[in-house]
DNA sequence: CAATAGTTTCAGAAACTTTTGAAAGTTTCG
DNA sequence: CGAAACTTTCAAAAGTTTCTGAAACTATTG
């Protein structure tokens, strides 16, 4: 129920030696809290439609109180050298992951973006703006097409296409509205909630 | 460019011939509007974690003047019977599509929800809130692991475990807050933006 | 500059997801 | 009731994603 320090600090160790920090860095496993936490970020993560092990990894480096090397990860988790390595290059790319450098040590170590609305607002803007920029194009691309149809000499093509075109409308309405509140988000909530409640307090007058 | 209704209905046919509808029927290839929309709405629906034909599927119901029967389905997608069933009946789970009986017709026929809003956030609430709830959870069970190491004899191990305890509730405070904007949006968003509006002018404030 | 430490890459393996299509099941109708 | 119409199920196949671990590569140090 308590925490696994380590296999080399047992109960009877002199307690509060000066390498009681030495002995800390050479743990192998998560304690209780790290475990729980690691899993429900890795399966939030997953949801979200990336890797699990994006999740497990940051949050081990979010609990940490020192930066960890790729090494230590790989024993936390018990993954495989290649896929800790392609795994934190993937967490670097989106930003939510940092290379620190620890004084006197050769290799790399890693600490995790510890401002949460940062990171999440940086995810969100290159992946869900990406996403829905394109569906914006891709709706008025079908209208265009709808716009072609309804006015061709068949009336029930023409009927049809109105009727898809007030459709695809209301998703491009729909998506545009989306991608407004993205930007606001995106934009000012790092630093301010509040300009995006103004916005949606006006959207809601009029529609 | 325009439309390919039919391939019985070429251009030579006599127009607007009381059959029109008739032949309308037979289509078995979705025009280039209907495909871009569904090929997009299944791209989007993927991201969120669903599967392709989901979306597609709820596309070209969307898109349908009419209700549409498994097999109409089946020929405009191209899939088997066994996929069309299958994501019908999630589809009718998520209530994103209803079945409609057509007088005088014995086989089933569907048609998509055509209140936006209204199904995202049935989606929203079934979904995202269980996940978000699960997350609430388990970080409290981790806050409640963490308390207990912070009161253990050893420093080091209370050291490390009073920093994760900060950074384990600022994830439940983001969790907890994203729950919150959740329950407005869903309980009232429907209606209305505004109380969703009103809340976050009131949080932009406090945190 | 050779040995060592550390990191990345990548082809194949494993795990997981989705689709197929035939068979089983169900409903309707004469 | 029995045949026809239609739907669902499910085991196997196909497709996709993720992981492994050894080899290649890069950087550091004596």
């Amino acid at each position: 129920m308590s925490i696994e320090p380590t296999p080399l600090a047992s109960s009877e160790d002199p307690p509060y030696t000066i390498d009681a920090v030495a002995k800390d860095k050479e743990r192998e496993k998560l304690g209780p809290a790290e475990a729980i936490v690691s899993d429900v970020i890795g399966r939030l993560i997953e949801f979200w439609g990336f890797k699990r092990n994006m999740g497990r990894i940051w949050a081990v480096l979010y609990l940490s109180p020192d930066p960890l090397s790729a090494e230590e990860l790989r024993k936390f988790l018990h993954l495989s050298t290649g896929a800790v390595s392609m795994t934190l290059i993937e967490l670097l790319r989106w930003g939510v992951v940092r290379k620190v450098w620890v004084q006197g040590e050769r290799k790399d170590f890693f600490a995790a973006e510890v401002q949460l609305w940062r990171m999440i607002s940086r995810v969100f803007n290159e992946r869900e703006k990406a996403e829905i920029s394109f569906a914006i194009d891709a709706f008025e691309e079908a209208i265009h097409h709808l716009d072609t149809q309804a006015r061709s000499g068949d009336p029930v093509v023409a009927k049809r296409a109105e009727l898809q075109r007030e459709r695809v409308k209301q998703l491009l309405e729909f998506a545009k509205l989306g991608k407004k509140v993205l930007d606001m988000l995106l934009s000012t909530a790092k630093v301010d909630a509040e300009p995006l409640a103004r916005f949606l307090l006006r959207v809601s007058r009029s529609g």
